[in-house]
DNA sequence: TTGTACGCGTTATCAA
DNA sequence: TTGATAACGCGTACAA
């Protein structure tokens, strides 16, 4: 690979001159140099090093995406709309995975740090009370010193901006649409314990139910819990109605109650929440988030510096699984 | 953040002896020596930069994942199985969204080049007498002479090594499962023209169909290819069965069947192949290919030198998408 | 307008 | 066993 040394050497300028041309330097050049070097440039199909350039930049072109799972749509949505912004400037976008394990989290963080990664991105919830918080917040910190620029895409108990949905009103508004369907008897599938994102989507389904017969069941992120739940469901008796904390669940839920022989939404009905291309595939009601639109203002703030702390809308999508009561 | 040069200062030792204790090197230091660089790496939280050290090295520790898209469950499986492997050696997985355009694939190769990637790992299949061809085998060719592992996980006009399935074994088997049910009009939705996977897949399902009667109908490999296919054979008679080329492509055929009143698989069975997570989602018959195991042996052929040019096992997964005819 | 020379943080070669 | 010192390829203050 041809470096800035043979470049000037063939040109006949100095690596200074020749850094200055092709670095895209404010720095003046003749015009007659100029051409010269960009011409030995492309005699030797010259690239720059990333490498050399990051070290004496003291920060990469690269950007991380933490996330639980890439194979998990809601995540891969955002990762896309990431790489959709940051690919055409040049940029790498690294999908870090953390099989939503904190040590795991932290690990790639370290990673991303030695590499002087230009931004890091959040794009999943923390915990409540993490013990790793601490050592989190070192690692993070130490990015921003060096110049990185950190975004959270959930909640999260970090100091850094943030892009987000508001959860609180996305289950709200599911639980509502259930209401106004005409049901009573509503149950709510609660995500992994400690979440923030749970917390508030469950805050928000209560909020919706304050008076009516809120009915909480134990679940998770993911299609298992919802076969889980819908098995536990069945042994009690019946909701009208299920709220899961997310579409997968939802789906989970679903498939395991048509098995059972339950007609949905005949005899229940059953929303999810986040609007993932599965929930599309099974004509599942749920709350369409902005994914991937998340994904692009994170990678807008860390690229152009765009303002952040904002929080883009979502919209109930109504589909088949969800009807009024049948009498 | 501390560096070689804080290291040995604070330890008394020189540069080279500090990076030799904290580089892992072979060089012999005395304990004493030895155990002094460490504490006051403890102390001063070193971390090596990865940037200076792949610049010395002429090899990053980044590996990067080319597909066409990370929404697709299809490559999100691969990446993930990539990054299992990868991660915990250190290793930084890059995934590289080409959004299926040959030129962007072009646009990242360059980009890995210039990071000095360990590895490049292509998991989609390259499109036959493709024009960027020249260009592409030109990249790949810069790329292994800095010493980049390239490896292919579905047929590529490239020199280099690969790990496949069988794409025509995997079509056939779904046709001798159709034909085995008792089918003999059997249509087959075709993928991308002048993808080699398509054209495999295809001749297939026409081997199996040797002395029956093939049908075939041009499709793609998203949602609405099946979609806009279940229209097209809705116009005509419908077969008895049709297996679509993958199953992202199968449930927009399934979708749109069963919306037009169409009893799957009472009047049409309808099945897949890839056996992505979607498929179980919808009960869809399909042929299970091992995708996450394509990703953990492409990082093994990567890191580990490990023995490339195999070809994976594939199994047919029989579900409710498909039956004998009903008389 | 051009060039010299140093620094970025490592690894590796060669002496000592 | 340890230490100078030269790369690696690029940006940039400073000098000319």
């Amino acid at each position: 690979m041809a470096s800035l040394a043979d470049i000037s050497r063939r040109a006949g300028v100095s690596i200074a001159t020749a850094s200055r041309v092709l670095g895209g330097s404010s720095h003046p050049v003749s015009d007659a140099t100029r051409s010269r070097v960009v011409a030995a440039a492309e005699e030797l199909g010259y690239r720059p090093s990333e490498l050399a350039r990051a070290l004496v930049r003291r920060t990469s072109r690269i950007i991380g995406v933490i996330v639980g799972d890439v194979v998990d749509p809601y995540f891969a949505e955002i990762a896309r709309g990431v790489d959709d912004v940051a690919a055409p400037q040049g940029h790498l976008t690294m999908v870090c995975n953390t099989d939503r394990r904190p040590a795991a989290e932290l690990a790639h963080l370290d990673v991303l740090r030695d590499y002087h990664a230009a931004g890091v991105v959040f794009a999943g919830s923390g915990y409540e009370h993490a013990g790793e918080d601490a050592a989190l917040r070192h690692v993070v910190e130490q990015l921003q010193a060096a110049g990185a620029a950190v975004v959270a895409l959930a909640p999260r108990d970090l100091d850094c901006p943030s892009v987000l949905v508001d959860n609180r009103a996305a289950a709200r508004d599911a639980t509502e649409h259930l209401l106004a369907l005409g049901h009573r008897r509503i149950a709510f599938v609660e995500g992994p314990p400690g979440l923030h994102t749970s917390a508030q989507r469950l805050e928000g389904f209560e909020a919706a139910m304050a008076g009516a017969d809120p009915l909480r069941v134990p679940g998770g992120f993911e299609f298992e819990a919802g076969a889980e739940a819908a098995a536990r469901l069945l042994e009690d008796e019946l909701p009208d109605a299920v709220l899961a904390v997310n579409d997968e669940v939802a789906i989970g839920l679903l498939t395991h109650l048509r098995r059972a022989g339950v007609d949905v939404p005949g005899r229940v009905s059953v929303a999810g929440i986040d609007d993932t291309r599965p929930a599309r595939l099974v004509d599942l009601t749920s709350v369409s988030l902005p994914l991937h639109e998340l994904g692009v203002a994170a990678a807008r703030v860390i690229l152009e510096g765009a303002a952040a702390d904002t929080v883009l809308p979502h919209r109930l999508v109504a589909r088949g699984t969800t009807a009024s009561p049948s009498r």
